[in-house]
DNA sequence: TGTGCAATCGTTAAGTTATAACGTCAATCT
DNA sequence: AGATTGACGTTATAACTTAACGATTGCACA
């Protein structure tokens, strides 16, 4: 790995974090497209393939954007909640839920590599009111 | 609904049945293009969204690409595991899991709506050999 | 320090996946 | 039959992703 690409690994990665929510490659392109015009799609994407493989950052596979991990370093998959109104995203970790997972595939003999699970709903701030007349 | 669009989504079904492994939209339009050169992606994809909608398709979100529903009637959502040698998936339906996943991501107040559970690995067909030299 | 090597980068170009927009046509109701 | 409604086909384009390749960088070793 060159200085070059931890360079732009580490922009990437700092425009990734100054958002909240998602951001799919081109939006982050559009952010980084102000320090550097001449910037393309393959280099935010070579960014993002050592991002996610160092496990920095997380793609949503359902929403084809990416988020940068909230949790501190964790070789598991994450379960994402995607809030559909407000476009938030938390981040759980369930050991117990994997091996769960991971077993009820297993059971055919199945040899599980990789966990995508993403849940889509409201999050608690843009669910209905309950403490409220 | 019409006449017109259910038998498109009949076709889409039809070919989608005939394949074990998942297929994508193009490849759909491929196949239908035999009969209908005139076909184009929307009526494709309006198809699949009625499918997908009534639960006799699956949308695999971390493939981009769709698979008829391999078990009865079901409203809940499915566990997708996804080898990725041969391209095979098995579908697995498991309540106790998803309550599970609803209850993790509903302890931040969270309320579940679609989940997405893609499992990749390598089916027992592709693994290693085990009853032998 | 200079030279060769391997890896990675930037860039161009194209491939793949998905949808907006809009006029047309089919089905239904009166 | 004529009006109404909504889905359809079609064109065009948007959004997402990767292949290919020459240029550049960092490194090993003389």
């Amino acid at each position: 790995m060159n200085k070059r690409g931890k360079r732009m690994q580490a922009e990437v990665l700092s425009v990734l974090r100054s958002h909240r929510a998602p951001m799919s490659a081109y939006e982050m392109l559009g952010c980084l497209r102000g320090e550097n015009p001449r910037l393309a799609p393959p280099t935010i994407y070579r960014a993002l393939a050592a991002l996610t493989d160092r496990g920095s950052v997380h793609r949503l596979e359902s929403l084809n954007a990416f988020i940068a991990c909230q949790r501190d370093r964790h070789r598991q998959a994450s379960i994402m909640s995607i809030c559909d109104d407000c476009g938030g995203v938390e981040e759980t970790i369930s050991t117990e839920l994997l091996k769960a997972l991971s077993g009820i595939a297993g059971k055919s003999g199945f040899a599980p590599a990789r966990h995508v699970v993403e849940i889509h709903g409201q999050c608690a701030a843009c669910g209905p009111e309950e403490g409220q007349a």
